[in-house]
DNA sequence: GGGCTGACCTACT
DNA sequence: CAGTAGGCCAGCC
């Protein structure tokens, strides 16, 4: 019989908890960015699973997580998509219309630098 | 083992 | 610029 929690207790969950725990505030980060510092390319979808499944404990950031094109991954009038929109304006994120500012998405250079170092 | 689903992505129209 | 179509990958029947 397979296990319902099985992937609660996947590694690569705690990889992309870990990068998106690191995601300084003000900045913002597409789905594809985060799967790729993770170390898992092209698994973005798995990133939006991760994200769904994080344990309120650890009190991610989730909020800085958004679309490759600077969108809401929600629903236009999904609770959550407001306050994802609420919690990246009080961090003074610039949107323009549903999309955030193109400044506003952190380089993944910057983020290599971040987590590797020069 | 086969098929559906999803907090996605890219390219094309 | 907005909307659509196909593709990809992992999790869950």
């Amino acid at each position: 019989m397979m296990k319902r929690n099985d992937g609660a207790e996947n590694p690569a969950y705690g990889r992309i908890w870990s990068v998106i725990a690191a995601i300084p505030a003000g900045t913002v980060l597409g789905y594809g960015q985060v799967a790729d510092l993770a170390g898992l390319p092209g698994r973005a979808r798995m990133v939006a699973r991760a994200l769904r499944e994080a344990p309120d404990a650890l009190q991610l950031p989730w909020h800085r997580v958004l679309r490759a094109d600077g969108r809401i991954a929600f629903a236009p009038g999904d609770p959550r998509g407001e306050e994802q929109r609420r919690r990246l304006l009080a961090e003074g994120v610039v949107f323009n219309g549903r999309r955030v500012a193109p400044d506003a998405i952190a380089p993944e250079r910057l983020l290599d630098f971040k987590f590797w170092g020069p």
